[in-house]
This record gives structure tokens, sequence and C-alpha cells, in this order.
DNA sequence: TATTGTTATACTCTATAACTATA
DNA sequence: TATAGTTATAGAGTATAACAATA
């Protein structure tokens, strides 16, 4: 029969938003996989990273600052606290202020190495101009569809 | 109160897997937005380009080079079908050739240039060089996942 | 009146298991 | 035995509407 590698033509090849697109997939779901390790989501990781960022803030500012809805914040930050990752504590009466608990310290200690370890591995062949290059590239990208 | 454009330090700045992703879901939301005129998601529009460059094709074959599972493919080419955009005949007992009926051409043109002008609209202002240069980290980062 | 957090819900995307028919 | 297509289903991710409590 026919025993071709790659039968197909890949229209897509020259398209960046699609290349963008598989590249972005191929280091998530590699991130993806070693944060399940620690039991944890992408998201989880993300809003782990940014209470420690920022210790007080509440979850309104983190889904602003990440993009996506507040409704769907509260599963996540409620699954965090239940699990003593983050300390939820009344700011006002209807604001939480979070903070890392010493679980949630530690964690984000394990997830930063992981994430540390996953840059290394898909953009550490890179030298650093072209880390930079690439790195304001996506910021042009982002801001030509936030303009 | 505390007026700030944007209060929390953001974490991730610097990290080039999770600005990738931002700018990835960035053009293809954008992507998908014009898509919704024709009435077709992006997969829609992604299956019928391979279909387009490769006449008589399978839906397992095109599976295999989106990195989807076969069963996910199932819905959209039936729907495509049944739109009446491509043409199922039966190759052996066991495999179908896809080719885009009239109506399918010429929403393949139509597709090519929304496709097109997102293109311009994200990638436009950079030259051909940085263009080039993207495209070829994108690659080695793809080929840093499967390797 | 606007904002924060919440519940309920629905839709899309993606993933697995199991089946039929064919090579 | 392996492959192509399919069905059913379950899990994520993401969307909207509506509500209570508070600023």
């Amino acid at each position: 029969m026919n025993e071709k590698a790659s039968p197909l033509i890949d229209p897509l090849e020259h398209l960046l938003g699609y290349q963008l697109r598989r590249a972005s997939l191929t280091t998530l779901s590699a991130l993806s996989e070693a944060y399940e390790a620690l039991d944890l989501r992408l998201t989880d990781a993300i809003v782990l990273r940014f209470v420690a960022a920022n210790p007080g803030c509440n979850q309104g500012e983190i889904s602003k600052a990440l993009g996506v809805r507040r409704t769907n914040m509260v599963p996540v930050v409620s699954g965090l606290v239940d699990r003593g990752l983050i300390d939820r504590a009344a700011a006002d009466g209807r604001t939480h202020a979070l903070t890392l608990t010493a679980a949630g310290a530690t964690m984000h200690d394990r997830i930063d190495a992981l994430a540390r370890a996953n840059e290394e591995r898909f953009f550490g062949g890179f030298d650093a101009e072209t880390r930079a290059m690439l790195l304001h590239a996506l910021a042009t990208i982002r801001a030509r569809g936030e303009g």
C-alpha cells in the first residue's frame, strides 16, 4: 500500500496564527502533565502564582488579569482554599483577601521549579536575544487584539 | 479608593509559554469571530483547507495531521457533508475519499480571504525576516514536544 | 446604582471505551 | 490482527443569567 510517512500536504504550514496555536498547545500540554504530579491544573498553578505575587488580592482582580470570567474563578479558588493552599480572609463585607498558606508557599516553589524546567525545555535552546524578541513579538500580537 | 489601572503584579509576564498562549488565543478568537459570518468554526475551516489541498484524502489522515482524535473528527466532517460543502465517496469498503463540492470551493475562497486578513492584522506589522524567524521558532518548539 | 461573590446552567472541546465493517 | 468510521459518554473549559450581600 501507500507507505508515505505524511501523505498530506499541510495547507496551514505558512499560517502564523495556526502555528502559534500548535506551539502553544505543545508547551502547555507538557506543563499540564508535569503539574499532574502535584494534582494541579494549569489554572490552579496560575492562581497560586498570582496570589504569591500579590498577597491580599481578591479573586475578581485575578479574573481580570487572566482574562477569564469571574464565575469560572469561583470553583478554582474554592478548591485551593479547601485544599489548604490559599487562605481567604474577609477584607470588607464582600471582598476576600487571598494569601498563600505555608502549604501553598511550598506548592508554589514546586510549581515554579516545574515551570522553569518547562521553559528551559522548550525555550532554553534559543539565545537571550531570540527569547527577548519572541517575548516582544507576542506582546505586540496581544496588543493588536486588544487595541 | 485605589484607582490604579492594574493593581496586580503579573508573575507570568516573563514566561514564554504563557505569553504564547495569550497571543495564540488573541489571534484565534479574532479569526473565530470572523468565521461566524460564514457559520463556520475554526475546525470546520481547517478541515475544508485540508480537503482543498488534498482532494481524495480521508478523515483519518486529517485527524492525524491536525493532532486531534479520530472520534472528534466525525461530527465535523459529517456536518460539512450535510451542508453540501464536502463530498464523501466510498474509496474502498471502509475508507471515504473527501473532496470539496462547488459550494465548498466557494466557501474555501472566503475562508482563505478571512484568514489572510487575520494574518495581516496580527503579523503584517512584522517584516519578512521577523515573520520567518517566528515561523522557524514555532516549528522548533513543536519539534521539542514531539521528539 | 455598581460591585463582589455566588449558583445554576449550557455549550464547546477534548478524551476514552466499545462496537461494526473491512483490509 | 490492524484499520476506518462510528456511537455513546464523560471530563474539562468557558459562556450567560440571575441572585444576595455590600459599597
